[in-house]
DNA sequence: TATGAATGAGGGTTCATTCAT
DNA sequence: TATGAATGAACCCTCATTCAT
């Protein structure tokens, strides 16, 4: 009994060795640079060790983007959450998902640019939509339902509008990670001024 | 001089298919498909002889960038200058340069991710910098600064909302670009919704 | 005792699971498709109990070729008797075991393939003599001896005559199997036509 | 001028070394012992180099294919002119182009076997057909027809019998080249009594 | 100027096999 | 008995680049 448990064990281990060292070289070196070798470099085994778990490159990075979703959408939920307990009202609940997202972005620098930039040529269009990306979208659209029912934010289709805020929110992400631009404030005065002013504009 | 004229101008001729062959297979295939063997193969010239005229990749590349960012440029100051033509007050300027930032990122897909998007690995950040990026950076500035005078946005650090507008921005065209998300209206209407909701949560 | 009936019995269960997951697929999708990893999958144990069963790949592909050969014998045996049966006499039975011979390839190419044509690098020679193929000569010489005995062909040597009988056999069953050639005739035109003039030309 | 002659000269040079050390590794080894690898290592240059005189492993056994497809053209063309300057008969003409088959086959294993007997799976059907293996079928077409008007062999389907006579040759050939069986006379003595024993069977 | 020759590094992947449990 | 873990070797192929001419 115990044999198994901590063969299985050791198995999760190797596995999570594997995703730790493709999410880092991902990070660290971009897509282009994960490659099966390399991440056995990392992780001290040989290549084909990688294939005892994983049935190919795609499976691993499959495997990461299910990962960072999963991450991701807790992430957006648990402040959700706290929200609601803490009584806010629909449009401070929306302001901190969307308070949220960044902070989810800044810490995992690696996993969002996963889920929101690179390409993942190799991995096939129905992971990516399987992976659940569509999860975060859900949750905003009925933030923003939420918020107009409460007179909060201007009527409209939720659907566009859901976009419009995520376009927000990815540009001021991915910017933040990827970017250096001439900087005179922090970035938390940016985060707060772009969100603030965006739903400004939203709302009524 | 008249051979050294001759010669000049055979020389920037091949240099000029190098690039147009880079920027095709770039713009046709991706980044990823660009490879010093196929622009030779396109040119119908050996790789060797792209070293006569680029030093690396990078630089066939780099060129590439620069061409991308002036495109980008002049894209942006044309509808500017159409926009001080017809008399447009600042604000609405701010909002016709918006539009065509979003505008020519669409038309142009593989130079803005090439710009904005890729890490472009092999390509140094110097040469980003280099690159002119922040020109358009500077026009932004300069139009909120305007905006500002005139009245018709909040007061404010205008490096701050020029990279907050920035956000917005990019935000709005690499969604555009590289994802696909529910959708029900035109992208037309993403745009301009997206853009005047933000404007008019800078507004006075 | 029971016991170790039992184990015996289990044992040879998985042996023969191996042989016929090792046939099938080395039937349908021929030699180059039969790999211990393959096999393993098929019979859904890991790849590794076959080694319990098996010294090595070597160890499956010799047993295949005995199997086939066992086949390949008893096919030709069988009609030989019912041509004993019938009460042929020696030529005829001759032709009779030929027709056997190359029937017996056609409806088993890829038996046919691995015990006559292919290099089968993996299996050592002493394997393939062993393997008993043989057999089917002295079956050969045998009919020859007695068509000499009874006057219906030409005196000489029979093991000759048997190499070269088995010549235009083999010729005749691998370009059936292995090759389109321009046809007009039916394969069993071509069959009975060769046989025909090949004992024709034995005959006094 | 010059210049070129010799560099021509030596890029065949090691074209030729490819193909020889492909058409030895063929011979000793068998095809699927056949790698772009073991092919650079018996040159002694790398792998890579291999690519630059050939797009990939296809187009080198397609070489081979090609070229001893024309070797054995040759071979049979050659000895089929100095039957017809001997003044030979149609059916000694077919004696002797059937015993130059074999000999070719006896001569230059490593091509018949390519040629005739390798799966080649790498190679597409297209390139199989375009090898003219189907040219020395029409030879032996042509000289069966001679012989038919000539009176020496008995009328009949051409395209049949030719078939008929290749696989006799195929099957002498190919188990001189690949199998052992127990021996009492010398293989010359096999290849005549072969042939003369079908061509009996054939003749009026 | 232009190129043919050549390469080392690296890409993903499959294979038969061994070893400890 | 059965297996999970692990590997070294090999597979075909592409890449950017250098060098001598």
């Amino acid at each position: 009994m115990k044999h198994i448990k901590r063969r299985e064990r050791e198995s999760n281990e190797i596995r999570r060795k594997i995703i730790e060292a493709a999410r880092s070289l991902f990070l660290n070196q971009g897509y282009a640079e994960v490659s099966m070798r390399k991440i056995a470099d990392q992780i001290e085994y040989s290549p084909t060790t990688i294939y005892h778990y994983f049935a190919n490159k795609e499976a691993v990075v499959r495997e990461l983007l299910l990962e960072g979703n999963a991450l991701f959408l807790q992430a957006l939920q648990q402040r959700l959450e706290e929200a609601e307990a803490a009584g806010l009202n629909a449009m401070d609940r929306l302001k901190t998902v969307s308070d949220a997202y960044v902070r989810f972005g800044m810490a995992n620098p690696e996993y969002y640019n996963i889920l929101f930039i690179s390409d993942l040529e190799s991995v096939s269009p129905v992971s990516l939509i399987d992976s659940g990306r569509f999860k975060g979208f859900e949750l905003l659209e009925a933030g923003l339902q939420a918020a107009m029912e409460e007179g909060s934010i201007i009527q409209g289709d939720e659907r566009l509008i859901a976009r419009s805020v995520w376009s927000m929110l990815h540009g001021l992400t991915s910017l933040l990670l990827n970017f250096e631009l001439p900087v005179t404030r922090s970035n938390d005065e940016l985060i707060s001024f772009t969100i603030d002013t965006f739903f400004r504009g939203l709302s009524r």
